[in-house]
DNA sequence: AAACAGTGTTTTGCTAAGTGAAACATTGCG
DNA sequence: CGCAATGTTTCACTTAGCAAAACACTGTTT
């Protein structure tokens, strides 16, 4: 028995193909959601009624509504795991020069729920709410390594893709760096999910001490050695606890 | 004939619910939407499976979810308007000391689409993303006198509830006002939408000349006097024309 | 200016998705 | 332990939602 609403699952479609793909009509949209014309019309003039969706009168394209903006904000106001992690996050980007991110998991995938972008001219690139897998990058392995039995087992008996050659796609190989993170209490991902990108993580406790999120550090290989390495992890495994500890987790084994 | 998906604009009370009120379950959800608890159910999961919604495992209460983000971020990216008046919008807040807000239109309602807060402990409490009256608050009633005929009818036409002693209930006086605004280009609103707070509004034009913004300034009246206002006025048309230019607007007739 | 192609809008009839009611399961409190 | 309230699941019914098709509009080409 499946409990999903098929026409707001569409209509969500609509919503994210329109966040990709903004200031396009009404044929384009049933193409990229695979619908038809009278449909994606619907949709469209449903979301227009909320503000959700605008339409240009002049061209007949649609993009994204201000409404969006109230739903946004809000999520951010309510998760106080964000209003905890930035101004950490923010003096972490400081002390590093690269990307911090805020990443955590949704069942069996990861999401960037908050993000500080390098000032660096050349820095990864980034997106707050964007979805992504578990069995690499940084955050998301680190995060795969902390998840529930189930979750593992989804995860490693599901497919793997590969996003670079050096992304781990062998099950026994992923399991083997899985419990190797969770022992060593941080992670170093290189060029795993992004060619020529790294990404140092450390996790986010909290007060049962459980992982709820991971903080990393990203950005070009090219700046990366082993003086920072060492450095970055140091300091992302500090704000990770720092914010940790902010939400009120109590470490009993000083490290 | 109505164009309205019912399941859609329901999933959407339903997500605006929850922006109001965080933590909370399914037999209260179903009361504030006025549905079914099994309904409102199953607008949770679907909403919860992709990710706009999140459920606390431990207390069964419910909260927006991070991928609300997402779409959030998008639409922020996705307008050019936002982007353009930012640096702008913080130059105007860092010069008066007071919240300066983005407005705009949107049928028959205004919602304000940027803010910068005021610094001061005393100030406005405002949210992007917040539907509001046209007929009442400095940015709203600039949009109202340089809306299409239409839309002003239907306002005229439609209640004027009030929300101040000083809110516009009638229908003939706020006509004259809305002549007033237009002849003046600015709009100096005191205590008609919020008690004790004054709003200085700007129109904010494109590149053909049409109003489709308003920036405006807005604090509470203890900190207005003739000085201010006056003061506050012209930063606030300077703004606004810094952002009408920067959206190709050529203004013939130099101010 | 006329014809054509493509897009957007509207209508219609069919069916299965969506709904509420009711039953069942779970949880917390006295 | 019993009870009340909440959350979850099931079932049967109805109409909402859908695709197909037709129509209207717009921009381009001849």
């Amino acid at each position: 028995m499946s409990y999903t609403i098929t026409s707001v699952d569409r209509a969500i479609d609509l919503l994210e193909a329109l966040a990709e793909h903004p200031d396009i009509g009404v044929t384009r949209l049933a193409e990229l959601i695979g619908s038809t014309k009278s449909h994606a019309f619907r949709l469209l003039h449903t979301l227009e009624q909320r503000g959700y969706v605008l339409k240009d009168p002049a061209t007949r394209n649609y993009r994204l509504g201000y409404r969006s903006l109230y739903v946004g904000e809000r999520a951010r106001d309510q998760a106080s795991l964000i209003k905890t992690a930035q101004p950490i996050m923010d003096g972490l980007a400081q002390a590093t020069g690269e990307n911090v991110h805020l990443v955590v998991r949704e069942q069996a995938r990861s999401i960037c729920i908050a993000l500080k972008q390098s000032q660096a001219h050349l820095r990864l690139y980034a997106e707050v709410g964007r979805h992504g897998p578990l069995h690499a990058g940084g955050g998301s392995t680190l995060l795969l390594a902390h998840a529930p039995k189930e979750i593992q087992a989804a995860v490693l008996d599901g497919p793997l893709p590969s996003f670079t050659p050096a992304t781990v796609t062998e099950a026994g190989v992923l399991r083997e760096q899985l419990t190797r993170i969770r022992q060593q209490g941080y992670h170093v991902a290189l060029e795993d999910l992004d060619d020529g990108a790294f990404s140092i993580a450390a996790p986010v406790r909290n007060h049962r001490g459980e992982v709820i999120a991971s903080i990393s550090v990203a950005g070009p290989i090219t700046r990366l050695d082993a003086v920072t390495t060492d450095r970055h992890r140091h300091l992302a495994i500090e704000a990770a606890n720092d914010i940790s500890r902010r939400l009120g987790f109590v470490d009993q084994v000083p490290t």
